[in-house]
DNA sequence: CGCAGAATTGATACATCTCAAGCTGGGTGG
DNA sequence: CCACCCAGCTTGAGATGTATCAATTCTGCG
């Protein structure tokens, strides 16, 4: 790790890459203008943490590239991800000075971030920053409640297929890929950090895993790169409703 | 049921008890008159079904008096509970037009409905509205974050003494008594439904709480009436951080 | 080459579920 | 006013899924 890593470049809003899927999408180009001024990049490699829970936290930002994640710890060390933040979604809670969640990078991680005060400010002023805002958090309300389900009543193998759904397609809507052709996608967590958004042990998530694997619904090259031969048989093993619980 | 009961008695927002707390808490009297406008209330009685996950949902509403339940149900009938809303949560989502959950009264209760297309309207028209629905939806994504840890990590016992604590504690909020005092309360959820809430079976529900009032971390009388003598063993009991859990 | 982190696999323990049998208390009709 | 009824609840015994503890085996990398 030769080089301390914070990435100074100040790319345009006009050329960003979540432009249109960030809390910024609404924006109009004035607005954007103002949205650069309090802007500022910072870049985390692969396990870093960008902040531990109880922290003070003087920005909220944007995932740019890569994906991080919140998780909760219990004191004797127990711990559940509460969120999986992928290009896009959105860290911080304006109206709270301090992290609730330990966030880390595990994959290279650019996020793009606001000063704290000024970005609540604007909040009050650009009813289209808060219009996207609440719309996200709507989005990842019923995130939570589906997840809530996979950690209620789901069995281990039940809460694989969903993850492994869950992964295959947010990939195919980066990818813009067709839903029906194989999809083929690397796994972006360890079997641990697996374990720890499904409420497992590493165990369980690698038997299930190896479960799946020895009876065809999915296939793996290496420990990570997967392909989904069958969608429709992995959306059957993860026990959601057919039409892929997608509401609306 | 004798009288079919879609109470028809039109309040005004003034004399509201939720005024100061629920979606239209930030309003002025002028915006409280376009509300009263386009709100209606209606009753349930405990155990009626508000709506079904699925059915058109014209309207959005807060609830009043009483105590509904957002479900999710499998289709071989596991169900986990994914939302509690008490006197002033929100129900609904501006810009869907399908219930995404099965709402329940589980006591009677009483909502202000208000139509979805005119709402909508307003809150584009309305920052006091979709400020305080902002504020509303993160304070419940952080709820679902927490209970994501409980339904992932937390034993049985640990699951039991949470829903307990977390009962007093709104219990003594809406009923502003010291949190320091022994705590007493009604348990408004009957064994089944504290089992969909916290991801359990119902005898399994049963018999941790039978466990933890043999050894004095409750007391019970009756099946619903509880008593805590001492908060803080029932948070050690809990898991929780020995803030209480909350931020900010 | 060989090490270290990640993953797999095995054997066993244990928490919770499942199935089953009673209990309890409040309401109802005779 | 009593007897019965029934939903809600408790308790028991045994089954089962997942965790735990412990060895290996991979894999990428210095």
């Amino acid at each position: 790790m030769a080089h301390h890593d914070l990435n100074v470049v100040h790319q345009q809003c006009g050329d960003c890459p979540i432009r249109h899927r960030a809390v910024c999408a609404r924006c109009e180009s004035d607005e954007l203008q103002r949205l650069e001024e309090i802007k500022y990049y910072r870049s985390f490699q692969a396990g870093q943490t960008v902040i531990w829970s109880g922290d003070r936290m003087d920005f909220v930002a944007s995932v740019v590239t890569g994906i991080a994640t919140l998780t909760q710890t219990m004191e004797d060390g127990r711990r559940q991800m509460v969120g999986l933040l992928l290009p896009s979604d959105f860290v911080g809670r304006p109206g709270r000075d301090k992290a609730a969640y330990d966030v880390t990078a595990t994959t290279d991680l650019v996020m793009c971030c606001f000063r704290k005060k000024p970005f609540e400010e604007m909040m009050g002023s650009t009813p289209h920053i808060a219009q996207r805002l609440l719309e996200m958090t709507l989005d990842e309300l019923d995130a939570a409640r589906e997840w809530m389900l996979l950690l209620g009543r789901k069995t281990a193998r039940e809460k694989i297929a969903s993850l492994l759904a869950i992964i295959a397609r947010r990939d195919a809507s980066l990818k813009l890929k067709s839903q029906k052709s194989a999809l083929v996608f690397d796994l972006p967590l360890t079997r641990e950090e697996m374990a720890d958004y499904l409420g497992l042990t590493l165990e369980t998530v690698s038997r299930q895993i190896s479960a799946l694997k020895r009876e065809g619904v999915i296939e793996l090259q290496g420990k990570r790169h997967v392909t989904i031969p069958n969608l429709d048989r992995l959306m059957e093993e993860a026990g959601d409703d057919s039409d892929g619980g997608f509401l609306n």
